[in-house]
DNA sequence: GTGGTCTAGACCACT
DNA sequence: GTGGTCTAGACCACC
């Protein structure tokens, strides 16, 4: 397997969506390519200690989205890499996420320092778990 | 009515989080200031279309969190600014959002860098729109 | 179950508050440890022979004051205790307790000195039952 | 009138409370002698700027206490001093206030010192307000 | 099975 | 008139 999955089974988002955003986030970033298998259900449930029905729902649901593709019989696989955007057609696509945790943090009472510095230590700590997790880092800085 | 309210009932997010979304984000940008007094219970339930316990629902965990204060008999009204959370606790609120932002955002194929001039361009753009916030809001250093 | 929750259904306190006093207080002196898993909503409704909403708002109010932590399709756990409200916020919330405490006692025709007795004499109580509990929480901003 | 209420539209506890709080602490500490003659609903409505049923309510309550008495025509007024009870009866009728004040300090996270210190302010802050209260006014409908 | 949300309608407390 | 509490019963999401 190429990559590793992280599950908080405590956390507050569902087990199905933190498995959906790994998978999703490997698939775009270039941890997982065009091709490549994933674990089938049983060996994953398996793996995280979950359920199967929560990891083929999870895998279901990617498939639905396009990012994986199922073949009967053989297992899932990482579907072709859509089209790239433009950068400005990739702004835009963020603004609606960008727009709700501003929201959320101006809801909160975070201002601008706060909100930059909560920022900086998530992609900290993204950058901190990426090169332990996989041989292949495509992130830079 | 000093704010209007819009909700969509065939959104994913619950009709009293829309609600609470709303009023604290009125109320944490100046939209909605100290002691103004919301439309009541009722009356906020007609014009959203739903059912008066679902406002109630939203206006009472607002209450809680300190956004607002009820008087019995009088309404609910904007309550004073006031520190409720410990720095830790409105963090720890924060994550899910901030997480689902970067997730999205590293999903779109954005990289550091992107990120944070996005945030930039938007706290700039807010700093703008509530001026009399920014001294909070959108300070640099 | 780890402990045993009562309700006077005649009180003047509500149903939820007096469910949510008794787990708070259970939570706070030990007699529910962090991990502990609470009786289900609907069972508990049976057992005090009320609404299973009135036992879910009570859960979901705990949830939001940082007490429990509930687990979707598991159930409802206590929480790792946190400091969640300033100290401030916490002084505004005992202040009715207070003052209607205070208020008994001079009605009654307490003087100063002994408030202070009837007070040392019940911590020193509690003290013996939990010793545990007598030496942490600590202060935020 | 020989004494003044302060109530504070604002707070948790209703109006009506307030009043008959105030109004049974000053009879039973002495500001207040049995037979004294209270402001009419009235006049006392005006002067606290709330409705005059709110009083009117205060007051009824007052007389089924036994605190006052009301005399058709007359006006309401203290009512003979009940009987004085023994320390440890006084105790005995303190105990459920105490109790549950100390249960709710130990829900919100509160310890021994913190508790004291509390108790210590609330009633330094009586102290202060007491002896400036007394002032006759003299006044009367 | 678990918790979460919503509706409908009732009754109470406060002003 | 206002908000607060409770019941009954429905439907959904998650595991």
């Amino acid at each position: 397997m190429k990559f590793k999955l992280a599950i908080s089974p405590g956390a507050s988002a569902p087990i199905y969506k933190q498995i959906i955003d790994q998978v999703r986030l490997a698939a775009s970033t270039g941890k997982l390519d065009s091709g490549d298998q994933l674990p089938s259900v049983r060996i994953l449930a398996e793996e995280l200690v979950v359920n199967p029905n929560t990891v083929a729902r999870a895998y279901a649901d990617l498939v639905r989205e396009g990012v994986l593709e199922s073949r009967h019989g053989k297992g899932a696989f990482v579907a072709r890499r859509r089209k790239v955007f433009t950068k400005q057609e990739r702004l835009r696509r963020l603004e609606p996420a960008l727009q709700a945790f501003v929201n959320e943090a101006l809801a909160l009472g975070f201002l601008g320092p706060e909100i930059r510095e909560a920022i900086e230590s998530k992609l900290g700590s993204l950058a901190q778990e990426a090169p332990n997790r996989t041989e292949e880092v495509g992130d830079e800085e």
